[in-house]
DNA sequence: TTGAAAGCGCTAACAT
DNA sequence: ATGTTAGCGCTTTCAA
């Protein structure tokens, strides 16, 4: 089991050339290099015989390329984030790029570590959807030169970013309600804080205030429980429209909402930032916009790309369009 | 922006000592070798101040190790897998490893050529939930040495597993139904043949054949509509009770008995094979069998983790029981 | 207490 | 038409 990999080394001896000529003709570029039909037959059966696999660290050592992307991720288990990533490999794969993922669980420190230890791994480029805000990743950054992509939330304005204008949504949906809320919850989760919440919830600010709209904000805890008497407090205080910033949270908020068996959208609306593929069988089905998630990935990979053929152009800030699904809850 | 990077000879030269002595101190290996407070000193300083980081390749080719694992999946955009690759990721992280992940789209010839990708990148093992079967990756598996672990997907009777036990797993589910189906519809989807969804079909058809169930097996079309016109068909003839196979086919089914407005559980019963977050806030809620996805991804790294260190035991199959949640549709 | 040097497996410029 | 050789950046043995 532990016998050792064959290496260049050990077919050039057994066929009796050298190194360099294996090399050139497992690298198909044996006719460019004249070598004969024969004998780069006879290489190439050997190779095959004994399970020749090139070093690919020997090779990134010598070449300095290692063709590998890195993903940074807050949340694979997130649908959102899940159907990011899949695109964002499939795109980079097709381009001949590899990618490697990390999952960050938005835990800051995590964050930061995990970036240094894909940086040591000397990756080409990197997309991230980052939870640190830009200032406390430029030192790391900074410890490379590599190209890299914010997908979802921003860097700053020298970096290429690729995203939705969270602030324009958020005040699309609240004048969506079929009926103009008196009182708005806007719910969201999360231990830290992150750009792309904080806008929509900013956003959500601005139009409560010029529309006036009283508005509760509220950044739920872990236990289901407490979610549901904090819901309850605010239906019994006169909330009439409720508004989770992402799915995760919509499905959270309506749970609580079942539990007292408010009727939606009789007794209250609710419109959900962030779609989710369940929400079209739910009763009834909820309406939520739905953002660009494929093309956010697709956008992100050609933005990296052209970075790595070493375009020296100022950073683009891309803002991608949702949609708005409107289905029975709002 | 291209400067290269500063590497061990760099800082060698300017404190001028050795590329060795500077390799025991960062390595922390400076009291080891006797090496002086005051020299290591000087030596992290510039270090730092040179934004050093060491070259992995040259490490992983020196050492002849990566920690770092390979995990190939089916669908990463499944929650099932999500969550999988999540667990398997953080664990393996926890244990000084990395994790590649690729995603094959149950693609056969796709897992083949990344299954080879992986392997040329010299990983130290592989997690694999395999869309091919056995004999089609043995040879894969043949051109390395490394510990493969199957998971959720089992590959042959030596290769260490684990999973669940799809057919008894089905069986308790038929006898879950509060009313005993007359003609029950087993749906999937899939455009080449999985195991584990054989296996469940499998299981239904022993337990329909002493029932005396009538059973139909569906896979279903990509189209909503086509699907919506099978349904209402079977419907029609009869069917009285569903079993979509995996969440994804639940959501699937539930629209096209909502579109026809059928009354679940009044009309027809459902169950489905693989819970999904939604489910317990939909109307009514539905009845699945929960897989211990967590505890597939922890054990699978476990199993990994020991692999590794040549422990030359025979493979483990390991079949972790699942939970049915009983709620309103079933 | 530190340095020199070999070598991991590969590629490519240079010889022949 | 093919071989020789010099590294890529790092670790580690051996020598001093």
């Amino acid at each position: 089991m532990k016998e050792k990999r064959t290496s260049l080394a050990d077919i050039a001896k057994i066929v009796g050339v050298s190194k360099a000529t294996v090399s050139f003709v497992l690298n198909d570029k044996g006719d460019e290099f004249n070598i004969s039909k024969e004998k780069q037959r006879i290489i190439k059966e050997k190779a095959k015989e004994l399970l020749y696999v090139p070093n690919y660290f020997a090779k990134s050592l010598r070449q300095g390329k290692t063709k590998t992307i890195g993903l940074v991720l807050a949340d694979i288990s997130n649908p959102f984030y899940a159907e990011l990533c899949k695109t964002i490999q499939e795109g980079l794969y097709q381009n001949g790029y590899n990618t490697l993922i990390v999952n960050t669980n938005d835990d800051k420190e995590l964050e930061k570590t995990l970036m240094r230890e894909l940086l040591q791994r000397s990756i080409d480029g990197m997309i991230i959807s980052p939870s640190n805000n830009i200032q406390e990743l430029i030192p790391i950054l900074h410890e490379t030169h590599i190209p890299v992509v914010f997908a979802d939330r921003p860097g700053d304005d020298e970096a290429d970013f690729v995203g939705i204008d969270n602030e324009k949504e958020v005040k699309k949906l609240i004048k969506a309600f079929s009926i103009k809320p008196k009182k708005l919850v806007v719910l969201s989760q999360h231990s830290e804080s992150i750009l792309t919440i904080e806008k929509r919830i900013e956003g959500t600010r601005i139009v409560c205030s010029t529309e006036k709209i009283v508005l509760v904000v509220i950044n739920l805890p872990e236990n289901q429980d407490e979610i549901n008497a904090l819901i309850k407090q605010e239906l019994d205080n006169g909330a009439d429209s409720f508004l989770p910033l992402n799915n995760q949270v919509a499905f959270k908020t309506l749970a609580a909402l079942k539990k007292y068996n408010v009727k939606i959208p009789q007794q209250v609306r609710l419109i959900s930032f962030d779609d989710n593929e369940a929400f079209a069988y739910m009763e009834p089905a909820i309406s939520a916009l739905r953002q660009p998630v494929k093309h956010i990935g697709t956008e992100s990979v050609d933005r990296i790309l052209d970075r790595l053929k070493e375009t020296k152009v100022p950073g683009k800030h891309l803002l991608l369009a949702c949609e708005f699904i409107a289905r029975g809850s709002h």
